[in-house]
DNA sequence: CAGACATAGTTCGGAACCGCAAGTATTGTG
DNA sequence: CACAATACTTGCGGTTCCGAACTATGTCTG
């Protein structure tokens, strides 16, 4: 990395900036770091055992998901992949394209689309999740076991606590007013 | 969010698949959940407050790094951003076009450029940052304030470690074997 | 001071990405 | 059988994203 400022450095500049302002520092710190910390990793993994295999994160992602679970219906894939339908049609075909990944019908339900890893997608990922896995290890090198588990575990109730309540509180926030279209975006053909 | 398997079903998948695999447990779900808490919160975040203001992500935080820092160098926002000088000079565009941001020369290095915000940018962050603010809140809802601070704490080691001795892991890695070029990016004019 | 080298930023190719509208196909329902 | 609901795809318009190539500028050195 070799930044120009450390993380340290621009948390004190925050407090400089914002030093007047009532904010509530220990939640914007921990939000702020779990943003740090996810672009770092990723970069990491990007630039190490996913670049060796010509694989995007989220190629990566939608593999490791469609790995784990097995076959998996399309919606599912992409919610737990965190990405949308659209964009998942777009990297499945891409995977497709590289034999690493199937599609299925349904065999009772015509309008469902099953993921499927190849036998090359299965051999792929055998080979790559112990090699994704030691970096895992050593991005957490700096944690002690409790720690990780710790750390684990705070995040995982955050993650809850969104999925329990974060569409909810977004209700709440906008109140009456509907959401503005975003600038983009496909317009309807006539009105 | 309403998933179709929340993060505790997803781990137990990963327990059934990989029961055999000798790994390690604990940084993987560290990591894992680092990756799901921020998708999580950055697309909360998308959804409430920055779309309001019509912002994307990656434009939210070139913002708040160049109103925290002032004036400041291109490739240093980059950096502080997560994002490559290449992007930056888009994002930077797209900002300056709906007058938030202003680029400038720098007085005595003509290869330098320098962002800072407009009166309108700065103006639009007072307004949003506190909102932004309440959402870290509300996303925290869960964690003590002594766990707030020790997530925070236990990041910043991780971002810290990455820092220092990222670079010199991946090159480890690779030993005498560049890395393969990238499916896609520019090629040269002749060759 | 000219040529070599270094540095900063932009351009460009290819891909990912979103949200939404519209289209296609299938399933469920009154 | 009309009609609504569901699931996915396609397309649009825009943004983001990387990294190598390219341009412009600055610095070093013989």
């Amino acid at each position: 990395m070799s930044g120009h400022h450390t993380i340290a450095e621009t948390e004190k500049a925050v407090q400089a900036k914002l030093g007047a302002v009532p904010l509530h520092r220990e939640q914007m710190a921990a939000v702020s770091n779990i943003h740090r910390a996810a672009t770092a990793i990723r970069q990491h993994l990007e630039n190490s055992v996913l670049r060796t295999s010509d694989l995007t994160w989220t190629g990566f992602v939608v593999l490791w998901v469609v790995w784990i679970w097995g076959e998996m219906e399309t919606r599912y894939v992409a919610e737990e992949a965190g990405i949308s339908k659209g964009t998942l049609t777009g990297v499945a075909k891409t995977l497709q394209s590289r034999g690493l990944l199937e599609r299925l019908g349904h065999p009772t339900d015509g309008r469902l689309a099953v993921l499927r890893l190849t036998p090359e997608g299965e051999e792929l990922m055998a080979d790559l999740f112990p090699k994704f896995n030691e970096e895992e290890v050593f991005v957490s090198d700096p944690l002690e076991s409790a720690e990780a588990q710790s750390l684990a575990e705070m995040l995982r109730r955050m993650v809850t606590h969104l999925e329990a309540n974060g569409e909810q509180r977004r209700l709440d926030l906008r109140g009456d007013t509907p959401l503005p279209p975003r600038r983009s975006g496909r317009r309807a053909k006539h009105g």
